[in-house]
RNA sequence: GUGGGUAUGGUGAAGUGGUUAACACGGCGGAUUGUGGCUCCGUUAUUCAUGGGUUCGAUCCCCAUUACUCACC
């Protein structure tokens, strides 16, 4: 019996859109879920209690970071990501192979794995599907991914073909490292911008059989057609009881066409790398509350919004917080676009769920600026 | 009171007798999608304290005024 499970309760009978569960060994959450990202074991500014109040069920994490620091060992030796950041509900760990192309300096890829300098200290550091999994063991998260290579766009077809090529050996190689019993792993689509390699990437994912599957690769610079025309070509060849995660997905246009693709899960730094920019997400678009024009505006950050930072504070002062560069501005900000992030996602699987996804999808986009 | 020095955008400041007056910060916009709170991009002085003069031409040279500043009494 697998630890992770995928229930598919209700699907649109026009488009992909799923709405389910998702059992872990920490509970069992709503899809389509969206997971705030809490990169060095805490979503920057944000305490497990807010997360909690504003209705988060799993967290990403990160292998990369944790890897380098505190290291894990020490994780470990805290008991896991669980006890270690006090979070008991779902976490997903990222395998670290995006980190290793967006970060690290001086990467060096062979068939056994990366060599890369840390973006700490500058120092040789070495990461393989092996070295991945055990880490990944050791952090405790319900849900680990497969080291993978995330293909830069644009990239030529002979590049991508073998780097998926060697993905999909490094998946196996994952899946032959795999040790525990009490964590589910997924395997990553590459493929590129090319179908006929993402359908032979997500075809030798699933004879792996993996607890799920994420789609790796996308929303890396190429535009919003081309990333739905291969969540399509992608999505197809998946299994539909198992869980399908888009990475780094977070823009409510996006989110809204990926559940309407099949999509369960997404995560993305984008609500709260923002926040902390000034920038506000709202039903209708962006917001930058450090604009000039709200420095005398007395409502809150989007009117009807619940969450505690539009319950309690205006725009104004939001705005005067950022330009007095206080800390409080970074949490406010942070706080709304997450509780915005959830409950739209909690809208739209209601709307699946009431069969009525399709008149979600054109209100929000008669409503939506991107 | 006497003698000297300095006056350039919101700030700190470069600069030259001759088309569009550096640069930094700040301000104002924008970017941001498997997280450095970082960063990146664009924009921001019809004008060089005020008034007069020299000159074909003055922010730059001369005079006066004003302000600030240093030294001495």
């Amino acid at each position: 019996m697998a630890v992770i499970t995928y229930e598919l309760e209700k699907q649109c009978p026009h488009t992909g859109a799923r709405a389910g569960t998702l059992h872990t060994p920490h509970g069992t959450f709503k899809t389509p879920m969206f997971m705030p990202v809490g990169t060095q074991a805490t979503v920057k500014t944000l305490s497990p209690e807010e997360l909690k109040e504003m209705g988060a069920q799993v967290i990403l994490s990160n292998t990369y970071h944790l890897f380098l620091r505190p290291g894990a060992d020490l994780v470990e030796e805290a008991g896991g990501l669980h006890r270690f950041m006090n979070w008991e509900r779902g976490i997903l760990t990222d395998s670290g192979g995006f980190q290793v192309f967006s970060l690290g300096d001086l990467r060096k890829i062979t068939e056994e794995g990366v060599q890369f300098r840390s973006h700490i200290d500058g120092s040789r550091q070495f990461l393989s599907p092996e070295v991945a999994t055990k880490v990944q063991e050791q952090l405790g998260a319900d849900i680990i991914m497969a080291f993978d290579e995330c293909i830069p766009y644009p990239a030529d077809y002979d590049y991508a073909k073998q780097s998926t090529a060697r993905t999909t050996r490094w998946a196996e190689r994952c899946k032959e490292a795999l040790q525990t019993k009490t964590q589910g792993m997924f395997g990553i689509v590459q493929g590129g911008m090319y179908k006929d390699l993402r359908e032979r990437s997500a075809k030798e994912l699933v004879s792996l059989d993996f607890d799920g599957y994420s789609i790796g690769g996308l929303s890396v610079g190429e535009p919003h057609d081309m990333m739905y025309e291969i969540l399509d070509s992608t999505t197809l060849y998946l299994p539909t009881h198992k869980a399908r995660y888009l990475m780094g997905v977070g823009t409510p246009d996006c989110l809204v066409e990926g559940v309407a693709r099949g999509i369960d899960m997404f995560d993305c730094v984008f609500p709260t790398r923002v926040a902390r920019n000034g920038m506000a997400m709202t039903r209708k678009g962006r917001l930058t509350v450090k604009n000039a024009t709200f420095a005398r505006d007395w409502g809150p950050i989007e009117d009807g919004c619940g969450c505690y930072a539009c319950q309690k504070y205006s725009r104004a002062y939001i705005r005067h917080l950022f330009k007095a560069e206080e800390m409080f501005a970074y949490r406010l900000v942070s706080y709304h676009n997450l509780y915005f992030l959830l409950r739209f996602m909690h809208d739209m699987r209601n709307a699946i769920l009431e069969d009525r996804f399709v008149a979600f999808r054109e209100e929000f986009w008669e409503g939506y600026q991107s």
